[in-house]
DNA sequence: ACCACATAATTGGTCAGATGACTTTACTGC
DNA sequence: GCAGTAAAGTCATCTGACCAATTATGTGGT
C-alpha cells in the first residue's frame, strides 16, 4: 500500500470515526508530516486525491477543511429549496426536532470529557451577560451551543444534516422573521430553562433525559415558530 | 496557469488533434520533462490528472497510453462513502431508525386515504407470497413499503433522506452480508410481526403507535445487523 | 473602538534527485 | 533456433528543499 493512500485511508477513517468533524480544520500538513513520518509531497499527494473526491476542501493560506457529507449529495437541490415555503420550513422544523433529540443522546453517550467540556464553557457564555449581548451574537452563541453537541454525537450523518440544516436553512428561516422572535421574553425565559435542562443532563451523560430535553427545546422553538408563521 | 495545468491541456490538444491516438504510447515522462522544460513531478501530476479524468492509462514499466474516448463514459461512478466502514455503518443504522420512527408518525398524520391505499397494497403484497417469494424480490418489497411510508410522511427532508440512506448505503450494506439475514427464520417472524404492528397502526392513524413500532422494527434490524457485523 | 501595518502560519507550486519495481529488448550460451 | 539472463528503459514512490501566494493574528497608532 502506498504512504500516500495509506495517508488518505488514515484521514478518511478519522473524519468517518468522528474524531475530524465536517468543517473541522485538519491538523496543516507540516504537522500531518510529521505526525505520519512523510514528506510534505506525500501529504499534499494524499491530501489532493481526498480532496478530488470531494471529502477535504483546501483553502489557500487557511488550512485543509473537511467537507460535509451532503455538500454534493444533496446541495444541488436544496438550493433550490423554497425556504419562504410553509410546508419546507415546517419539514425543516420538524426534523430539527429529531435530530436534536438524537444528537443530545449520543453525545451523552460517546462525547469526549474535553467535548463535554467546550459544550459546558459555550453554555457559560451564554449565560454570563443576559443582557447586555446583543440580539445577533446571542443568536449565534445559542446556535454554537447546538452545533457542539451535534459535533459531539460523533454520528457523521447526524453532524452534517445538522450543520446542513442549520448553516443553509434554519438561519434563513430565522432572518426571514427578522428577528422578533428574539427579543421576545419568553423567549429568554423558556429558551432559558430549556438549555439549564439540556446541560445539566448531558453533563450527567444522561442520554435519554438529554434527549427529551433537546426534543422539548426544539419543539417549543417550533412551536413559537409556527405561531409568527401564521401572524 | 499551473504548469502541469498548462501541461495537461497540451497533452490533451495534441490529443484532440489526432498526433496522439487512442492506444499510442505518449513519450516518456522523462522525454516529456525534457520536451516541456519541466520537472518529472510536474508532468507525473499533469498526467496524474488526465489519467483521473480517463484520457490516459499508465502502464508500470511499459509507458503511458493514450485511452480511448469513450473509456471515460462507461467509467464506474465513484463511490463517495466508504459503505464497509463500521462506523458509518452504524451511523447510518442509527440514523434510519429516528427515520423511520418520523416517518411513520407523520404519515399517519399527513399521508392521503390513497396513499395509506398504496402501503397497505404493498404490505398485502409483502403478505401474499411468504415462502415462494426470492429473497431479492422480498426484499425489494420491503424496501418499497418503507419508502412509501417515508413518501406519506409529506416531509421533504425526511423523504429525501430515507430515500438516499436507502438506495445508497442500505441496500450495499446488506449486499454486503449476503442474504444471510434474510434466510433466517427469525427473521421471517420478528420482522412480520413488526410490520403487521407498523401495518396496523398506519391504518388506524395511530401515530404515537406507528413510531414506536417502527422505532422497534429498525432498532431490532440494526441489532442484527451489528451482531452480523461482529461474527 | 477602529484601522493600518508587520509578522507568522499555512497552502500552492516547483525542482532535483534517489531508490525500487516492472517491462522490454538484446545478448549469451547451448 | 531456443531458453535463460543481463541490461536498458520506463514508471512508481518518496524525500528534502525552496519560494510564492494567501490568510490569520497580533501590534501599535489614531
Amino acid at each position: 500500500m502506498n504512504k500516500a493512500l495509506e495517508l488518505s485511508a488514515q484521514i478518511e477513517q478519522r473524519i468517518l470515526a468522528g474524531e475530524w468533524l465536517p468543517g473541522d480544520r485538519l491538523p496543516s500538513q507540516v504537522h500531518l508530516m510529521a505526525d505520519f513520518g512523510v514528506a510534505r509531497t506525500t501529504v499534499r499527494e494524499s491530501l489532493s486525491q481526498l480532496q478530488s473526491r470531494g471529502v477535504l476542501r483546501s483553502q489557500h493560506g487557511s488550512g485543509t477543511y473537511v467537507n460535509n457529507l451532503f455538500e454534493s449529495v444533496f446541495l444541488p437541490p436544496l438550493n433550490q429549496l423554497p425556504l419562504h415555503d410553509s410546508h419546507t420550513q415546517l419539514a425543516v422544523l420538524e426534523m430539527r426536532q429529531v435530530l436534536e433529540g438524537e444528537a443530545a443522546y449520543h453525545a451523552c453517550q460517546r462525547a469526549s470529557d474535553v467535548e463535554l467540556q467546550g459544550i459546558s464553557d459555550e453554555y457559560q457564555c451564554m449565560l454570563q451577560r443576559p443582557g447586555k449581548m446583543p440580539v445577533i451574537e446571542r443568536s449565534k452563541a445559542d446556535l454554537k451551543f447546538h452545533m457542539l453537541i451535534a459535533q459531539a454525537s460523533h454520528n457523521l450523518i447526524v453532524a452534517s444534516l445538522s450543520q446542513l440544516l442549520y448553516s443553509k436553512m434554519f438561519n434563513t428561516i430565522f432572518a426571514a422573521r427578522s428577528g422578533g422572535l428574539l427579543e421576545q421574553p419568553t423567549y429568554s425565559e423558556a429558551v432559558h430553562s430549556q438549555h439549564l435542562r439540556i446541560h445539566e443532563a448531558l453533563m450527567n451523560r444522561d442520554a435519554l433525559e438529554a434527549k427529551q430535553a433537546a426534543e422539548d427545546h426544539a419543539r417549543h422553538t417550533a412551536q413559537m415558530l409556527r405561531q409568527q408563521l401564521q401572524s
